[in-house]
DNA sequence: GCGCGACATTGACCAGGATCAAAAAGGTGC
DNA sequence: GCACCTTTTTGATCCTGGTCAATGTCGCGC
């Protein structure tokens, strides 16, 4: 089971859609949406959310990608989450986002005004179990990452990102990882350097150095073909295959 | 509100308080353990759980510390988690733990066996809310450490982590920073450097210089003295006081 | 007190990845 | 096709933190 399926009662004017300049600019506009349930869309590089936002809702992610980050003050960033479809965004019960939300490619979501959706747990309660759920997984997948982020070199951080994104890739076009597999990178350089606690520079080495060596290929900068998928995993450091997809 | 405060009907005969040499020792034992609640006593360095292993149990903390922490084969092993008094182990619907969890000094733990556990979870639902509010605080936390490990300076990290243990300390005593706060490390510098992903031999440099130039003070290895709790602040990196406790 | 072992500190040297800089490769619009 | 801009690649050099090794400190049992 992917993602939160709810049910919402009066939704027969769903799905709205509107276009958003960018998350700040119609508070007015979002608070007189009478309907629960509601659909939003962002063009790929626009911000949904900065941290420290009021968050009017809670979402999920319908299609596209967008990254969770974390910023200091002089511009080192780190990404902390990689949202796909069927990803929830925001936490009932919190006030405010406490990470940024950034739409890499365009994005729509289904988001859920927060209050209403705060109650609605409280009465049936199987999305809040649900929700339990996922947020366990994706507790353990960012505990799994702080083992790349700690302990793991340039080269295994990119074999490790690439496998993941391979592995997702198939996972959502359920189609199980043949001879080749083939995919795209959904992320810039830089967005991999983000993720992984690298520069762009080295990642883009490490790239070239997987390359050199037939571990994948590429076709254009962003098209990979990974040849064999166990010598991807022995670059990655992780000598099993621990979580492989069913 | 701290931790998770369940009450169980037929409770009279605990604590039941036994001590384990090793949690894969004796299930028998605990498979006939009638009760729903019981109590559990590991002494300092023992494993508590490997990763792997079959939950029979999920817990909180009672008192103590362990650590959440995950191995590559080669020896290299990064922390994921501080377990302290109130923190909660396991995963309702999970067989098998994701992680190791050792006791880093003597742990006492709060046991549910863990199928009851999930009945009453589906029966009395602010458990649930509950438990989803506390690992979505802990998703939090584990993100803000992807921050530390993927982007900052040695120095930065161990900042970091001394105002993080200062801080938790004083919420533990509920006593607020006075002019100098006093307390102890309660890791070893090996335990810090699997926190933070570092080596031992740095955390020990870093903590020298800590010393040498005022930021923090020491009396033996491991208690520390804060003169000026905004120096510190200001060698973590983070330039604004985020997540001061109330 | 003494000796032992665990934990911690310090030093010397090295290397992986960062930084700074420049060139190359794609896209996109005209 | 061509010019322009963004993204990526590659190169040269530097520096932080890792590695290897020695020394120091503390606590504890005898």
């Amino acid at each position: 089971m992917n993602g939160l399926h709810i049910d919402v009662k009066d939704c027969s004017q769903c799905p709205i859609r509107h276009r958003a300049v960018c998350s700040r600019c119609e508070p007015d506009e979002l608070e007189t949406l009478e309907n629960i349930k509601y659909y939003r869309t962002y063009e790929a590089g626009q911000p949904i959310l900065w941290s420290g936002d009021h968050m009017e809702f809670v979402a999920s992610v319908v299609t596209g990608i967008a990254t969770l980050s974390q910023a200091m003050e002089d511009g080192r960033t780190q990404m902390v989450g990689l949202l796909l479809p069927s990803d929830f965004i925001g936490r009932p019960g919190r006030e405010r986002a406490p990470f940024d939300v950034v739409a890499v490619s365009d994005v729509t979501l289904c988001c859920f005004r927060r209050r209403p959706f705060e109650e609605m747990m409280t009465q049936t309660p199987h999305i809040g179990q649900r929700l339990l759920e996922m947020t366990l997984d994706e507790l353990d997948s960012a505990r799994e990452w702080m083992l790349v982020l700690g302990r793991k070199t340039a080269r295994e951080k990119i074999a490790s990102l690439v496998l993941i994104i391979a592995r997702r890739d198939s996972s959502l076009r359920r189609k199980l990882p043949a001879d080749g597999m083939t995919f795209d990178l959904p992320l810039t350089r830089e967005a991999m350097a983000d993720y992984l606690g690298l520069t762009l520079e080295t990642v883009s080495r490490q790239i070239s150095a997987l390359r050199k060596t037939g571990t994948i290929r590429l076709e254009g900068k962003r098209h990979v073909i990974v040849p064999d998928l166990d010598a991807l995993i022995s670059e990655t450091g992780d000598d099993y295959d621990g979580g492989m997809i069913a």
